[in-house]
DNA sequence: CTGAAAGCGCTAACAT
DNA sequence: ATGTTAGCGCTTTCAG
């Protein structure tokens, strides 16, 4: 005998199928011995709610989709664990898919939604022009994460870029640094911007000029190329503030392999507080990201949204906190 | 008005639902100008399959379910692109779920199956006493990735870690050493046991026994607290192997941290070849595992099993390589 | 090669 | 409080 059904376990109750399904789903309305009956009922057939049925009946699909691009190693994970437990909490599914990078993407975000395979979608990162189009004329359940989506009316959670940079600056000035220099992310993405703007900001603030600002992107190799300029500056910074702890690595690596002491010779910030970071030679200083209340708060948005696209949810800034560890220090002279 | 529908096609393309289906799912066995029409028609409508409703029909889902554990850093988010990839390319969906670790664990994923929400299951690491029984009783189509199922009847892939770490200790045996030490990975773990495994073996084959064992996990809390163990050791090895990349860094940074130089004191070896492997200063000898060949595998062989569950899959043993960077040398005298 | 009809499993009016 | 009925969108026999 194939899996039971609904109507399987109503037989055996001796009740009708509708009623099934309210003491499934609303067993507040249903007489109290009768449900008990048909809990039994289910318990003894192994009954299980065949998903597509009730989807295709109630033209949704408790169903979740995560957009990520095709360098998800930056914590990544960490914020999907986040996703997950909330979606799970609130009985939803996580699909994952990959067409970030997919000329198509919009079409195909859309068309999730539209064939109720999804009834939410989260995306990492920035977006194309077809996504945008898209979005601007078929309003869908959508929420952004870590990065800001330029002009579109998504709604957005990120760490606040702007506050941490300036606490990193904050931190070095206190030290007595005054010659700062700062390797940015990917100043595509809002992510970098935001966290060059707060290094200058706060260094503008204390009368100050940034002695060298290095364009790069959020990996290790981004850090060893910064090193190897940093190695050919003539007025060289005292302290370095890298975009993410892998630059920071990187850099430091590089620097270390040269015969240069952190932060004996020079001081160095990551921004991400990946588990490595506390253990490195030296432990770094950096921004604590929130990775798993990221994905959560990222999910509860999209819920709202699901539950009313047209609601106006503003957008998420958790706040990052420094960890000052070892790779910090006065300057040298 | 709402999203389009089969109807909607045949109603605009001037024939039966039917024959829009079979033109959808079976182009060749329709008239050519009868087809031309559809496809005009379905473009002109912006039509998409409804997946609930045919999933219903159909009685299958189209998704995968990917099973992981609270600990999703190694390298999880690497292989997930690969499931991801291939999966996507046989179009399949990529569920995630994250019961690993919950002892209801076994019925839920024999729930998803059964209720259609997935057509079949990958599932990372190890697996509990729930999952083994329900295995036995009810065969569903479900693929190990990294770890073995102890005695389950599930095909997995997996690196082939006993060759790989003989590799490792051939290496330092080429070097000249003869105190070779292993930091393990979680020995609960088919994984954990086969790194161990090799190690013995390779060293045994030379004459040679261990020097030290330390028992730990994959993470780089236990390369500090090897290191620890190491310093205090009377006896010291010349040179450790490190079950994986993230305990390789916590070792050398802790032993840096007292002075200890990398390779001139002590060879030191990793495992997976994360990325940070080749920027880490010294670089980390180690195996390079590959990441993404392991997950599309995963899903082939799981496509395998959906095609037939009874099918007898033969576990996958992925080769990995070993990476020589500068964490190992001669030993010291 | 195409159409008519039935039904996958479920839920929500509507009726009692 | 429960049963009856209809139908979500699709595919697939079975006829023609």
């Amino acid at each position: 005998m194939s899996t039971p059904k609904l109507t399987d376990v109503a037989r055996l109750a001796g009740v009708s199928p509708a009623t099934v399904s309210r003491a499934i789903n609303q067993p507040a309305i249903v007489n109290a011995q009768t449900l008990e009956r048909i809990q039994q009922a289910i318990q003894q057939i192994g009954y299980e709610t065949n998903t597509a049925g009730r989807n295709l009946r109630l033209r949704r699909s408790d169903a979740l989709l995560v957009m990520i691009s095709d360098a998800p190693s930056r914590f990544f994970s960490q914020i999907l664990m986040g996703v997950e437990a909330e979606a799970s909490e609130a009985g939803y599914n996580v699909l994952v898919s990959n067409t970030q990078d997919n000329p198509e993407r919009g079409r195909r975000l859309y068309a999730s939604i539209q064939q109720s395979l999804a009834d939410g979608i989260l995306t990492f990162g920035g977006h194309n022009q077809e996504l945008g189009d898209l979005i601007r004329n078929h309003p869908i359940p959508i929420v952004g994460v870590n990065e800001h989506l330029e002009d579109l009316p998504v709604p957005v959670t990120t760490v606040n870029n702007l506050d941490a940079s300036r606490a990193i600056v904050r931190h070095l000035l206190e030290l007595g640094h005054r010659k700062i220099g700062h390797v940015t992310g990917t100043t595509t993405l809002s992510s970098g911007r935001d966290r060059l703007e707060g290094f200058l900001s706060e260094l503008q603030q204390a009368g100050l000029a940034p002695t060298w600002i290095c364009n790069k992107h959020y990996n290790v190799e981004s850090g060893r190329e910064a090193a190897e300029e940093w190695l050919h500056l003539t007025d060289r910074p005292t302290a370095v503030f890298c975009s993410c702890d892998e630059t920071a690595f990187g850099f430091i690596a590089a620097l270390q392999r040269k015969g240069i002491r952190v932060p004996a010779d020079i001081s160095v910030v990551g921004f991400d507080d990946i588990p490595l970071a506390d253990h490195y030679c030296p432990a770094l200083t950096t921004i604590r990201q929130p990775q798993r209340e990221l994905g959560v708060t990222a999910v509860r948005m999209l819920l709202e949204r699901i539950h009313d696209v047209e609601a106006d949810i503003p957008n998420q800034r958790l706040s990052g906190e420094l960890i000052v560890r070892e790779s910090t220090g006065p300057p040298a002279n």
